[in-house]
DNA sequence: CTTGATCCTGTAGTGGCTACAGAAGTTATA
DNA sequence: TATAACTTCTGTAGCCACTACAGGATCAAG
């Protein structure tokens, strides 16, 4: 059994985070020692780790919450952990499109900026109407 | 002179968000019509549809702040700009480069996920050490 | 016995809005 | 003129997913 700073280095979810998850209810509340201070069995360092990697794949919070909840139920149910995967990978993608727009457009915005310059082409561009 | 729900109709902007900006003293406060209410003006009408923009380009609110009090200066630093929308076009490039790591990442896990699978080969990736 | 690390609870702040509640005033129609 | 519907006002709270305290208790090492 790991004390939280010890779950925390194991899972890589800071300790206030861990804590938050609890109040959540994303994680079930670990069992305390004698001492009032939370205690982390194996399976609940597990279960940090596993949120940590849906986190890092960029789910939200409530997504990385079912699919633990997946993985813990009876049935591997395959094909809801797919639709969430390609519904979140859909997210993803219209925001690489709308990042790719911006980048173009900042970088046509600022082609035209020396220092130079009298008066500034972006800020022109940006008083327009 | 202009109420609040036109000068949001003419700019984009949200009422509450008009109100907000206020508060955050990013515009200056209007003038009052004797009913309290507040009346916009065609230059205060100006420096919201400036800030729409830049928050369309995707600039942190303080940034849009910057560039309007640029726009507004005495002289038109265009060297400042130019530094804070290449900073910002960093920024951006690096959340695409995050995006499509994340989407590389996403439809490998996803590549094997099928309906007819007895355990589904995400949910056994994410649990791996 | 002291120092420093760790842990506890509870609360507030982050960014950038957005959504109320409840009151007051304005405009359009009957 | 009455009334309905719209707009605006202030103030507060909620969203996401943490993160950062404050102020106290406990623990391990020297």
């Amino acid at each position: 059994m790991f004390a939280i700073g010890e779950a925390s280095r194991q899972s890589g979810i800071g300790i206030e985070t861990i804590r938050y998850y609890e109040r959540e209810g994303i994680v079930p509340k670990p069992e305390r020692a004698s001492n009032n201070r939370r205690m982390y069995a194996t399976q609940d360092i597990g279960r940090l780790r596993f949120l940590k990697k849906c986190r890092d794949l960029g789910f939200p919070l409530a997504d990385a919450r079912t699919l633990l909840e997946l993985s813990e139920g009876d049935s591997e149910d395959c094909q809801s952990v797919k639709d969430l995967a390609e519904h979140h990978v859909l997210n993803v993608r219209e925001k690489i499109e709308e990042l790719e727009r911006l980048e173009a457009a900042l970088t046509e915005l600022t082609a035209n900026c020396d220092s130079g310059n009298v008066s500034c082409p972006m800020l022109s561009q940006l008083r327009t109407l």
